[in-house]
DNA sequence: AATGAATGAGATTTCATTCAT
DNA sequence: AATGAATGAAATCTCATTCAT
């Protein structure tokens, strides 16, 4: 066998905190060589081009992401508490590696719409799961494209909130307000 | 008998929507040329750098806005009425040319920190209005902090899920229900 | 205006020399601007990309030559003056500029393909001259396809043994033998 | 108990096809680490570096043919003869193994410098066998450099068409119109 | 012998900006 | 004011070769 790669990792965790703190056309190959402490080629091993790594590390932690989600789905909780675990098993994702979450944030207007249709998708996740509770009288008939995107909205926002230094850490400690703030929108109809 | 520079305009008006939707280190002075239909070095004439022509569109933009909301303040208006109408001038700015807000979404993070502690940046002008509300009993006590992210996000979100053509325009037509979660959040306290 | 496009010339001649005299990959796109004195870069004004500059240049003289070639078969000569005449002008070409047929004779192999159905196409050409004078019995019976290739070896070798030394300039000096050698295995028959 | 290398007949092979199709220059080493299904690594076992690979090939098969050539010429045959069995010597390889011939021919021009004394240059050769058939008055006084040429851009465009697919397959079939065309050109002086 | 990750030098290409016209 | 060729620096990417495993 040859050498175990043991720099793509250096490589790839380089590359998200740059990506995130300089934006992904900000941070340069050398960039991310120079901060992995690997040379430029070694990067083209692992992924065809710059813009292959981007879409690599964006599926891969997307994935991530779904698969909590796709978790939570499966216990079939009502509405109320389905909301309140989103929210907590996000803020709990988020503060063990805010990088992760800022990254997927950057990048999902340029990459998402090759995941648009999927059923994994955060949002049209969320869509669906309010739809059926209108459905189900758990929550008053409303416009509910526009309450996911409030919601949506909410739940996103804080960690931005905290990227900037306007929110203190952990963010789980904020879960709690911010998913009372989710049953009010949802459940004040509209 | 001075004719409009139209050319200045051509320019600023290719490059607003490029930047929007490639990303503004994802648009060349040559891409702006193509689209706008000038050659590359009148940008130069116009703007000393292509760095000043974001900068000189931002801060236009934003000084628009600026004043939308500073005439708003004037008026001193009891909390629930300044978020109303806050959400109805946003979403009728947002209406009138869509790029703009979101041109100014994009490159506020870059360039806000010039303008960070301006009382116009609508963070912290929100933070303002909710402390304030909160010393004068019209909200129950709570993180304002949280509280603003929250706003935020609601209103902030509706619009991309615009663009993304999850919520159909007009965005006016959906001011009411933003505000009336707005409030919801706002007085459900926390 | 903008400065006239004076590098231009001087970059494709470059380039065409540098080709012939190290290969087209073994020339580097700092060869062509350090011979021909201009930047790296100045080269991708004029043409997309290494590649492009190759096929421009095969594009502009293989045309060139077709219209030669066209210009000679309107003349509707019999197959044996249409043959001396068409020895002749290839090599007072080559003898006006030797390195612009042997770029020709080198990327023929890559190039050729996208204009093979061509009927500017040389070889494609005299094969066609070639049955035309066989059904006319202007030539005995035989396997044209043959005699082509065995025409076209005769008259492209010499140009070559002129490169590598072994045949002394100017070729129209030799362009009586060759021609006298074209009849010959012509009429030859087989 | 050794079994076969058949690695590195794998990996001349693939080289030796992949130089054909795409140039020296224009084959990595991944080209042909990938077609051979062998690592990259694997080609430096077997020769120090990729210009050895290209080395060792040519010198193999030059020398192979270098043999053939000089089997015949021991033969002491009348100008007539020899040119015929040389033709039909030089198509019954091309038709055992293209490849082989049109690599020869490839790379002959960069590495023939080294062997360019070598009496077995088949350029110098024929040269050196019609001077002497000249002076055995074999065949008229003529320009024998000419001559030379003209042979042998005849002998070597055949295969170069049936690369092409004009002209069908085995080339030993088309030898003897090859070889009447040959003599035709000797003969007829000039 | 073999592997394939990693290197380091260099190739091609891009691009904001300058400048002769 | 305007043009677009040219510059110069830096970006992305390639690739023969080396080396730890």
């Amino acid at each position: 066998m040859g050498r175990l790669p043991r720099k793509k990792a250096d490589i790839e965790r380089a590359a998200l905190e740059l990506f995130v703190d300089q934006g992904v056309d900000g941070t340069s190959v050398r960039d991310i060589s120079t901060r992995s402490g690997v040379t430029e080629g070694a990067l083209y091993r692992h992924h065809k081009t710059k813009d292959d790594l981007v879409r690599a590390l964006f599926a891969r932690h997307y994935a991530e992401f779904a698969e909590l989600v796709a978790e939570l789905r499966k216990k079939k909780l009502p509405i109320d508490e389905f909301i309140a675990e989103l929210v907590m098993t996000f803020y709990a994702y988020y503060d063990e590696d805010p990088y992760i979450f800022h990254f997927v944030m950057l990048v999902r207007h340029k990459l998402l719409e090759e995941v648009r249709a999927d059923e994994h998708n955060p949002v049209e996740l969320l869509s669906r799961i309010l739809k059926r509770a209108e459905r189900n009288k758990e929550i008053p008939k409303q416009n509910t494209a526009i309450t996911t995107q409030l919601l949506l909205g909410m739940v996103m926002q804080v960690p931005i909130g905290c990227y900037y230094g306007r929110i203190k850490k952990p963010l789980v400690k904020h879960a709690e307000r911010v998913t009372q703030a989710c049953l009010a929108v949802m459940h004040g109809g509209g």
